[in-house]
DNA sequence: TTAAAACTATATAGCCACTATAAGGTCAAT
DNA sequence: ATTGACCTTATAGTGGCTATATAGTTTTAA
């Protein structure tokens, strides 16, 4: 299959299936006789194994790191979990600065209504504040 | 002062500095015979400002925005709150989408533990499954 | 006094994971 | 013969910095 029906059927750009195959996620595939990129099976599974790490926002690093241990079944598959624990870990890290963040902000929003001239906004009293650093 | 002074008052670097002029966020300051920019305390309110708004994670362009509202105090500032509440929703869809994803990986893990071999690792598997497709 | 350290300047490239644009070659159908 | 859909490579842009290279200036210390 060419490089259209690849990204169709994973849903991807076909620019993305390029950019995955210069940064090594993706094996080269054949080339027809005019340079057309001709993709098997093992592509589209490949490529979809791509995807579902990138749902879960797996770096390319990491997907490189996980098509590493692919090679070597043979192997404990401590590090496999491990990578998953310190990805869970900064998802987990990430939720928690938002929700500060958002706690921030929420009680920035609340000193002030809409009924106030610009000069008197206390939100932007509140950004203009030392009091706010931190 | 000199930029390197500004830079350790509000605690930002000098690189980012020059960046914040060059974007237009830091108006351009005078200079020195030998070229070296110098900073009133108005910039460095001016830079405090900004660098509250980074930190809550607020867009160069959203403080953009934010500057020309403070320089029409005598409009109404519905727009600044509008602002707030956009970034806000958008804070709190993040997080949404990490708890989401959170949920997601926790399960993936919990699928495995340390004792397998790669080959038989149950996260490849779900990795490398149609089911986890969404 | 001079040499080193610390500071300043500009310009340019890199980060991440794509996405967009340009400029062109290939192929099937009309 | 031309349209249109597809393919190719190369290059630049996104955001918000951060790092590097190269060079000029000021301050400090031997
Ligand atoms: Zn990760
Ligand atoms: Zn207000
Ligand atoms: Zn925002
Ligand atoms: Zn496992």
């Amino acid at each position: 299959m060419r490089i259209g029906q690849l990204a169709r059927s994973v849903g991807v750009d076909t620019q993305t299936i390029r950019f995955y195959e210069r940064e090594g996620l993706l094996p080269p595939p054949e080339r027809q006789d005019n340079g057309y990129r001709i993709y098997t099976e093992r592509h589209v599974e490949r490529l979809a194994f791509i995807r579902r790490c990138r749902i879960l926002e797996l770096s390319l690093a990491e997907i490189h790191e996980l098509q590493r241990y692919q090679g070597a079944p043979h192997q404990p598959c401590r590090a496999i979990n491990t990578l998953l624990d310190d990805h869970i870990a900064q998802v987990r890290s990430q939720i928690t600065d938002l929700q500060v963040l958002e706690k921030q902000l929420v009680s920035l929003r609340a000193s002030c209504n809409d009924d106030r001239d610009i000069g008197a906004c206390r939100v932007l009293e509140g950004l203009s504040e030392e009091s706010m650093q931190q």
